[in-house]
DNA sequence: ATGACACGTAGGAAATTTCCTACGTATAGT
DNA sequence: ACTATACGTAGGAAATTTCCTACGTGTCAT
């Protein structure tokens, strides 16, 4: 049951550049944006900022909606979804991990001063 | 409260090719394997896919201990946990959208023989 | 010691990504 | 109509990624 967006692995492509993320949680915490104020946030001509927006567009992870003579982008979690459904068979051996971890902690703890 | 592993956003560029992820799964499924039995899963010269492996292994995600004349590689899941933390606060807005979706398919069902 | 096996490293070609400076298009305001 | 604003596209340089073919190193088996 494919999720909405394009099946393949663009989803994570997309997030391996740390300004496309950083435009992701912006987007999440101010809610739906123009280019121009999305790009203030970055030191990067504009045209190059375009091209990571159009990186996360083809990933289904923003959409544009044009209102007058600027382009409003939104974010579409929907396509983070993808992500968490690779995630989660490995979240118990992380778990197990961490709780080892907690383990070892409380030992020390307990054993030293 | 650093995690464990790298503290940049080398995970994500890890997770970005297919062949990396699909390596991971492997170690996850069937636990530490050598070089050679992870390569036969992939068409492709070996030394280009020890390429992958030290990715792999620079972003944290797996591990590798000498065993006689092979290395083990392990996966170590702690890593995935960056990812996790950073889907996190995005996770309200992802289910927004699909209870949204279950909410018109509901719609329809009652509506509509 | 000698040969086979399991790997990594070196060096480089080809593709992709990331960034730039023009330049083009559409809308809004005068 | 004319200008300014908001964007994208074109074309290209530089860096990075991805893959290759040698080749080197360490380990095991004889």
């Amino acid at each position: 049951m494919p999720t909405t967006g394009t099946q393949d692995g663009k989803v994570f492509a997309a997030l391996a550049s740390p300004v496309r993320r950083e435009v992701l949680a912006l987007l999440r915490d101010t809610g739906p944006q123009s280019v121009t104020a999305l790009a203030a946030h970055f030191a990067m001509a504009r045209p190059s900022f375009s091209e990571h927006l159009r990186v996360l567009r083809e990933a289904g992870l923003v959409s544009e909606t044009r209102s007058g003579r600027q382009r409003l982008y939104r974010l579409e979690a929907a396509a983070l979804y993808e992500v968490q459904e690779w995630l989660n068979p490995f979240e118990r051996y992380w778990r197990e991990k961490l709780s080892n971890l907690r383990d070892l902690l409380d030992t020390l703890e307990d054993d030293e001063p």
